[in-house]
DNA sequence: GACGTTGTTGCGAATGATTCCCATTACCCC
DNA sequence: GGGGTAATGGGAATCATTCGCAACAACGTC
């Protein structure tokens, strides 16, 4: 078997190579760890827990919504994955080799992708005034999107 | 009657004020919600619902915590409380009067208020590259506090 | 002050997201 | 290929919050 040679999101080089790193680590290939992999490697980030178990049940129908949290739990604990909150609702779930702060918007829920470097003002004006380390990638930040907002000043107006 | 001239927080005159609020829009001052207000009114903010209750019926054993819910959610849409979420864990509720964002510590779990000038980089950049308006104070910014930082850099080099 | 309307309450059950427990299964090292 | 043990399926437990509903209590009116 050869190493995967799909272009990987950004430096991880596949889910075999995660699986040669669970090994590692004292855990173990399973099936439903590699579809789980194989899932987050796809395209389309910021996938709930639930919704990736639809995504595994489609090649693996038995596999339990509580493998999915515990593997990717696991996963998280090897620095394979992180999970980040985008408002209310469920926690969502991506390849930790994607960097990057999170805009929520509060009225339509839509999520924008903000480099970290969006942050760097806060980032300063935190460490500044409180010694505070800010980590913008756990929590999103909410507001509102351009596109509410132009909507929402629209209807003020008519 | 007069006015009560307690030292509100910064601009909202008191309970009874409140209350006329409350009956203008067509509610009810009913005792549970006087003493949720008494609560709120008092010092200490970032209290959880259960908190509240837990105050509440210190005075008033038999008010249910889903009342305690829905009073708060009654004054949240009168503009007078407002909830914020400092990471997981319960939503904190507190007086619209204050107003600033929040910065929380993902390692002990500290919460800093801070003014929302803090916010006002991310803010700039934000609506620059995105037309996106933030809103720093529905959810925390977490992060490490000074104390952890400090702790974990000297458990590291011990 | 009694009355009726209708906003509120107490209570428990329902929900949604996540975690826990446990007996069974299936990796993978030797 | 057998055994030790990590992982799984299944369901029950948990935590925060919301809902449904019958009984109750504000408050304007008479």
């Amino acid at each position: 078997m050869s190493v995967e040679h799909r272009p990987s999101p950004s430096g991880l080089a596949g889910v075999d190579e995660v699986l040669r790193r669970v090994r590692e680590a004292g855990g173990r290939a399973t099936t439903s760890r590699r579809i789980l992999l194989e899932r987050l490697f796809s395209e389309g980030s910021h996938k709930t827990a639930e919704a990736l178990a639809h995504e595994v049940q489609r090649v693996a129908p038995d596999v339990h919504l509580s493998t999915i949290y515990r593997n990717l739990e696991e996963l998280e604990r090897l620095g394979v994955v992180t999970h980040a909150h985008l408002g209310h609702g469920p926690a969502t779930y991506h390849l930790a080799t994607e960097t990057h702060g999170h805009l929520s918007c509060e009225s339509c829920g839509a999520t924008l992708e903000a480099p970290l470097g969006l942050f760097d003002g806060l980032a300063e004006a935190a460490r500044t005034a409180f010694g505070f380390e800010i980590d913008p990638r756990h929590f999103a930040v909410l507001g509102h999107c351009a596109a509410c907002r132009a909507r929402e000043a629209g209807a003020a107006d008519a």
